[in-house]
DNA sequence: TTTTATTAAACTAACGTTTGATTTTATTAA
DNA sequence: TTAATAAAATCAAACGTTAGTTTAATAAAA
């Protein structure tokens, strides 16, 4: 039994190191793809980021094409939203979520800046259908969300009426998207260019959150 | 005098067809970049697609990077700004000229969409120093003209103080670039999957014009 | 002993580019 | 105007390189 257990252990432990070996191929993957786009990152340059083996990701993968997959299932687990629960919260008030879910969007953009970036160009290109399915079903279930937010918040009268939640959306994600792309530029005309990562993300989130509130309090018709 | 004329308006015929061509294969690189990246685009493709022979892009171009440096100067001559002439225009108000800038923007991307998307995604891969160039000097030139739009209007006291003007121009091209994204998305979302092309971009400008210029009265401060 | 993981090397297909022959167009001189 | 000549444009084929993937041998683990 002790024996049993042993073997499980070590089998457990096995699959954990196979596991984290998996995850830090993707981590590479990522890195190289969000620089120089998925084409032009080749399999070679993600192994030695990685240092395996050129055979081991068409071992562990599959090929190219299903580790880009892999990966997208990888970081789109954590893409579930906080406010989803929060939604269910009766004593919090709508526009109280509308901040949960703006402050949540924005914190997981500039923590995963390299995985957003390849989503964009994944968006773009629409080359991988798996990729596009997995997208417009996270896509949907946004909107879904935040259509329900707006109505709680028409219902209880704090919101108007005839909200585009689409087009408020993309404001968010195309503001944010923007801001990541532009960093640099954004940094030079605000005259931080000295600031250390930690603290850049930290002004960077402080900025797009009072800017987003702002601009969601006019889409919604919300007064304070 | 009438001969060496005849020979001047054949050499100018020749040089346009040759002008011609360049920008018809231009044509039909913009479309595959925009369709599959510019990496998964092959010279040959883009040579099928142009109806002509797989050397002549080496010929014309020098190369397939070149080509795509060819692409873009050719586009972005036609992004100077109607805006910067009417900033100089005394007698029109700020809020009009901030208004003539979203609509010149948003018809431009609509226009354009193929060449903006690729656009996007060299902004994000930064391989092409030549085009990050030829960007950061349009970026600049546009933060400019419109912080002295905005300086106007704060002079004039019909916008208010502290306004990050780059947080504005990101939440303009943003918001444009997330609906050419997700195009498909919005039209099934609003149930307009009826439209011809031509009256779906008018719905669009039409949805994104007002949305933007409420967005922009709150970040001015405007009061109409 | 069997399964799993790792490796160096090889494989095939496709890439961007170049070549050299050929056709088309332009220029020049009779 | 015409014939000869020079230049430019076009083409099929080939070039060398590199891509993603596979193989078959070896090492490690179960």
């Amino acid at each position: 039994m002790i024996l049993l257990n042993n073997c499980l252990v070590l089998r457990f432990n096995l699959k954990m190191e196979v596991k984290d070996k998996k995850k830090h191929i993707l981590d590479s993957a990522e890195k190289l793809f969000a620089m120089k786009g998925f084409e032009a990152s080749t399999v070679r340059e993600i192994a030695d980021e990685a240092n395996v083996n050129l055979a081991m990701i068409s071992y562990y993968f599959g090929s190219k094409e299903k580790m880009m997959e892999s990966l997208f299932q990888e970081r789109m687990i954590n893409t579930k939203l906080k406010v989803e629960q929060l939604l269910k919260n009766e004593h919090m008030p709508p526009f109280g979520k509308v901040e949960i879910m703006l402050d949540d969007y924005i914190k997981k953009v500039l923590e995963n800046e390299a995985f957003y970036k390849i989503l964009l160009c994944e968006q773009v290109m629409k080359k991988n259908l798996e990729i596009i399915r997995m997208l417009k079903e996270l896509k949907l279930s946004y909107a879904a969300m935040f259509t329900d937010l707006v109505k709680e918040g028409q219902k209880k009268k704090v919101f108007k009426k005839n909200i585009d939640v689409l087009l408020a959306l993309n404001t968010m994600t195309g503001t944010v998207t923007q801001i990541i792309i532009n960093k640099e530029h954004y940094c030079e005309f605000n005259n931080i260019e000295v600031l250390q990562e930690e603290e850049l993300k930290h002004f960077l989130h402080s900025k797009l959150f009072d800017h987003l509130k702002n601009i969601f309090k006019t889409i919604l018709g919300y007064e304070s």
